[in-house]
DNA sequence: AAAAAATTTTAAGGTTCATTTAAGTTATAA
DNA sequence: TTATAACTTAAATGAACCTTAAAATTTTTT
């Protein structure tokens, strides 16, 4: 899953960045509102924390103009203890929820949790499965019946997002900025490679899944035929 | 299926090819009215999303020299919340259906699914169906009964293309429009051969459909007679 | 702080397979 | 019958994809 946070105080960005990198989220930043919009608008992220009092563009105009684009990502709203107001206004706008500062992290992780369950479907509290083989993206562990095999973070993103797309096409472009973010360099083969990764490691588990390419279009999760 | 975004605002527009991208429509993209009406008229579009307010020849007047030149296509009218008398005035010239900016990602989905359906009424979300074959285009995976075959790109598009024009002839030069773009140098060859690989998997499946040849007019779908 | 381990990235070479080309064959209409 | 259009097949091409190993980077351990 990645993250969002825009929040021009720069040590509480980095505190919750930390923080949620340890939980296995892939984290962006910004400290304006006018990088942050450029960011949101790329619509690769899962989740957005949106501070709402920022310099340049401040989270509401922010939440406002992001919307009106056309983005459907999933905002959590910071705000200070006596911007009562500014909360309703945010809620009304389309945020999905707000915190208050200051607040514990299991608060933070709490709704974070929450906000990306609602999308989930397939997604029980943690895990993801798809036919026989099931991941926990907490620990990073991809198991089948009894044998297990542990993941890397990119392992695991790649497989989560090829899971959460069910049976659809998942092309390489999207795959590309699911892991590495929107402006990045990393090309086709590196998708090639983490596929070939998870390949290796499925065929460890002996798994009736498989990940299967169709040329010219992407990849897919299917069942083996017998 | 090919849809056409006709869209002066930029990020908005790549927002929503991406979106239909994923959902394996293929997607050309127009920034201003007077490109959107070329290639409009080059009637090779599934469906046409137009935005009202553009630069140079805005969508109404595109819809209405669209209309008058006899291209039938779809069009789904982007309007902005406050243009309710554009709304109107847009149904009356001919558009299919509105969706008010900002829109919900599944909403945009849904129309164009409803608007794809009601030409086609033989689509059923991924999936074309004649007689006794069944298309699904995301996987590109042909079906009869039990049996199914794997097509390639360029055949699934091709049977495609021949499938949403029901019983109606179809020329070669447009399938190599359709297939190949309008200035490419493949020839009437490329369009046979093609056929031919279809009708050898068809073959395999033993169903009773056909493609049928009109000499010096083109292709058809046939239900065999028995 | 250095060493070790794990992960990620880069790079290269090899393979597969969709697509194109081309040539010989067959069918059709005038 | 003859010219043209369409069909079929095999071979050539080239892009897409796979795999592996080594290099670079990051994280963890000593």
């Amino acid at each position: 899953m990645r993250l969002l946070i825009i929040e021009d105080e720069v040590h509480l960005a980095e505190a919750i960045e930390e923080l949620l990198r340890n939980k296995n989220y892939i984290v962006d930043m910004c400290h304006n509102g006018e990088d942050g919009l450029d960011n949101a608008l790329t619509d690769i992220y899962d989740l957005i924390l949106l501070d709402i009092m920022m310099p340049k563009l401040n989270g509401l105009d922010l939440l406002k103009k992001m919307r009106k684009e056309g983005i459907q990502t999933p905002v959590l709203l910071l705000t200070a203890k006596n911007q009562v107001e500014d909360r309703v206004k945010g809620l009304n706008m389309g945020a999905d929820d707000y915190l208050s500062k200051p607040f514990a992290q299991e608060e933070l992780e709490a709704r974070i949790r929450a906000l990306l369950r609602r999308k989930g479907d397939i997604c029980v509290d943690g895990e993801l499965t798809f036919h026989d083989i099931t991941l926990d993206y907490n620990s990073l562990v991809l198991r089948c019946h009894s044998k297990d095999v542990s993941l890397t973070l990119k392992e695991s993103e790649l497989l989560q997002f090829l899971i959460s797309r069910k049976n659809m096409i998942t092309p390489k472009d999207l795959l590309i900025e699911k892991l590495w973010g929107f402006n990045t360099d990393a090309e086709d083969n590196n998708v090639e490679v983490y596929i070939s990764f998870l390949r290796k490691k499925m065929k460890y588990l002996q798994c009736e899944t498989s990940i299967k390419t169709t040329r010219g279009l992407g990849y897919s999760l299917e069942v083996n035929h017998v």
